[in-house]
DNA sequence: TTGAAAGCGCTAACAT
DNA sequence: ATGTTAGCGCTTTCAA
């Protein structure tokens, strides 16, 4: 039923224009308010529901943000994407959250989807495999506003939300440092994307400054899987490292897989330091010393960015959001 | 550009009528191949995108699915989204995912969102509050296809789609038995959800038939902090359990996290049994037993049915997907 | 094989 | 204060 009232029904049943039913639900004050009140209460009584496919024919503007990210779940972005859900729905946005599983073709196809909808907006995290990123720069061409986070593509000439990479991961060393650690594993995520470019040199710049005799090992895990089979093998080596620093919450869990195996104690025997966004870091205990990288704020600016740019203020900008250390008990 | 191609403006260029171009891109059987290819070239050319809203307006098929589920993330529901999103790719359908968050009032509001966008039907969740369910019995009513999956409402009209909760609950209870375990704490969750209510009597159940000495404690935890809690005092009791049963990869996390704080092995000191869709028990050393509660294959079985409603199989069912035991090394 | 025309539901400029 | 009208882009019936 109330899919089928529309202005024309409310219009013939009270006798009076469609312009006339259109203002009054508009509360436009040209109306009698005699008028704006016999109108609302039958819009009320047959559930009238706007149809959205109307007015965005008319109006062009859909009220739908795209979101294309690589995964929904797991690690970093729920906590990001329940804020911009918290965000469009005060704002009357809706927003269309697409997952692109690493797979640079479904993200294509996200991306045509997001036109197909015709999307007002794009919030875009690329996918470790992602090289070319001109389908995505054509909806900034087609003055479709596009805000890429935390994965962003080293391309100047773009709006980017992203946090505190360098900062946070410096904070980590930093931290080691100060506990006097002196055997360091250090695991890191993709080298093709841009928070590992980002945390590597930090870190590693990090422990240069501070002139310290600690040995620091660099390595690379690209899954949990493999973060847990690399953690074995470090550990079974003669010479094994005292502290173990995880550049996301995928290599934390692969790390702690292999520590629960070997059945070390956490700080005594094997100390751990994370970036995270804090919700994997409470599963353990003790729990997890990190540096947080807000997933939450991070998706409040991007969506207040977004914003700025549907009101008109189009010049690309990277906005960088800080990070903060969390204790716990795991160094 | 792409923005503003339409039919118009590719008849105009080509000086044919708009029905022409529009039936031409259709591949209709009336138009000649002549213009069927110049038609096509040009569209290409233009990158013209037809508009989806135009479409809705005249055919009223917005071939937009609403999911509305209580979180996105951690537990069971990502590969569930999965494998919906995957067929909706297939089948030209967008999929639009809303968070509730266990929280009745932004149900209502996605609800809403779902009717907005005039979605062709809705896969649904509820959460564990939800006792009024009749905005979403509105939405059938409405002719929008309505699928519960997982956590459904005890209500006999409906479309549901579940796993075997009550058989998985029993497998497990079985494999307890049959490995002579003799002190039984399981941890169930929200009482008031359909899937606790099938899952802890079927437990109760195989263990009363199997006439077993086996002492049984049953225990609920609404939240991975109140397993957790709760599982520390139980191991922590003279007589304190062998086997822990999971109801939830939530209650999982918990169990875990105080049996690495009180240093336990698994499965020498405790054994482990979870029900799970998978993911988690592998983030675990020994990796946790489970029987497995396919998200994806239950997804697959969701759309599947959506398809059947849509095209006019309207017949409230209730359909049950069974689940399987994978072993890990927890018992 | 193609075109003309109506209409989906709504908004907004232009009457009155 | 209210009505008339045109048109957003598309599909589809009817006509040629």
């Amino acid at each position: 039923m109330s899919q089928n009232t529309t202005l024309k029904k409310i219009s013939q049943i009270l006798d009076i224009s469609i312009s006339t039913v259109s203002r009054a639900l508009k509360n436009h004050p040209d109306i009698s308010e005699r008028t704006k009140q016999k109108v609302i209460e039958l819009a009320a009584a047959l559930e009238y529901e706007p149809n959205a496919y109307a007015i965005n024919l008319r109006t062009n503007n859909s009220k739908i943000l795209g979101l294309i990210v690589p995964s929904i779940s797991y690690y970093f972005y729920d906590t990001f994407i329940s804020s911009i859900e918290e965000e469009c729905r005060k704002n009357n946005y809706t927003l269309l959250i697409l997952q692109s599983g690493d797979d640079t073709e479904t993200e294509i196809s996200n991306i045509k989807i997001c036109r197909h909808n015709r999307v007002t907006g794009v919030f875009a995290c690329i996918t470790p495999n992602t090289k070319d990123i001109s389908a995505f720069l054509k909806l900034a061409e087609s003055e479709i506003p596009l805000i890429f986070f935390d994965k962003v593509p080293p391309y100047e000439n773009c709006n980017k939300v992203c946090i505190a990479d360098a900062a946070a991961a410096k904070m980590a060393a930093d931290l080691i440092i100060q506990k006097h650690k002196k055997n360091v594993l250090s695991f890191f995520g993709n080298k093709s994307i841009s928070i590992t470019q980002k945390r590597l040199p930090a870190f590693i710049e990090a422990f240069e400054q501070a002139n310290t005799s600690a040995n620091l090992d660099i390595d690379f895990a690209l899954s949990f899987e493999e973060a847990y089979e690399k953690t074995l093998f470090y550990l079974n080596k003669k010479n094994k490292p005292d502290t173990i620093f995880c550049m996301s919450d995928e290599i934390l869990i692969g790390v702690m897989k292999a520590i629960q195996q070997l059945q070390l104690k956490v700080p005594e025997n094997i100390a751990i330091v994370a970036l995270s966004n804090g919700i994997m870091p409470k599963w353990y205990y003790p729990e997890i010393t990190y540096i947080e990288t807000s997933g939450d704020k991070l998706g409040r600016l991007a969506f207040a960015r977004m914003m700025e740019c549907l009101s008109g203020n189009i010049q690309p900008q990277e906005l960088i959001i800080g990070s903060m250390l969390v204790e716990g008990g795991s160094i």
